[in-house]
DNA sequence: ACAACATATTCCTAATAAAGTATATGTTTA
DNA sequence: TAAACATATACTTTATTAGGAATATGTTGT
């Protein structure tokens, strides 16, 4: 069933902060791992994990995969994403991400930049 | 984080069947057994999981137990449970799981009369 | 008090998922 | 082509979950 497959991916809580990040715009494995302080292989994981069942869509850029949300996507997830970005604001988890992700930003243009892939900001 | 146990509960086809036949009405386990077409023991403890984690209550009526959602689910509750019922609109499983509630629902006033504690159906 | 019934819990086993280590793949740059 | 970098995959171990069998608890009716 379609729906047990998304709730499926929804009941970690990284996958969780990566899909509420992503709401922002894309990001690249590494930008996750120093937002979420995780090790490379638990990003990549929970990361692949989405992909397998549809909840983010990758691209290679040089060197970095960006992650995205699907373009269109299915009325279920997107219920999802609007109900986390509910959420979000209240949790102090989602917070300091976001806190982190805009330190990030203001540190280069990344997100702008990801499409014409022209490079990570490391 | 709260969230996450919602959709914990939520990943499994059994517990969203449970949840939706909710959304129409208390229900005792008995009913479950009949409508899911599932042991004793599976319900129960699939009950017993939701409940631990406060998606459901329940109160004892004479022999029977009759669970229900909570009178104020959290707002994450209650978006989560209004985007299942859109989706059971569409997918045969929860289709035929409200076929057969309407069934054992014309046989009797069971959710009429579960507050007074009356009986059950069977 | 006992039998019948409805439900819950315990115990065991099998399946699934998470986390870590090591290694492999693909890309860029020197 | 080799080194450095970014990411993915394989493998192993551990933890969590689901399912079934048996049993326990609580309730009703005799």
């Amino acid at each position: 069933m379609k729906l047990v497959q998304i709730y499926r991916c929804l009941c970690d809580e990284t996958r969780l902060r990566i899909l509420y990040l992503l709401t922002k715009g894309p990001l690249c494995v590494c930008h996750f791992q120093d937002i979420l302080t995780l090790p490379q292989v638990a990003v990549s994981k929970h990361l692949a994990y989405l992909r397998a069942n549809g909840l983010v869509t990758a691209q290679r850029h040089g060197k970095w995969m960006i992650y995205q949300l699907p373009e269109k996507a299915p009325p279920e997830l997107d219920l999802q994403l609007r109900c986390l970005q509910d959420c979000a604001q209240t949790n102090p988890i989602f917070r300091e991400d976001l806190k982190r992700l805009k330190k990030i930003g203001c540190e280069c243009e990344w997100v702008e930049e990801a499409v014409g892939g022209k490079s990570c900001n490391k």
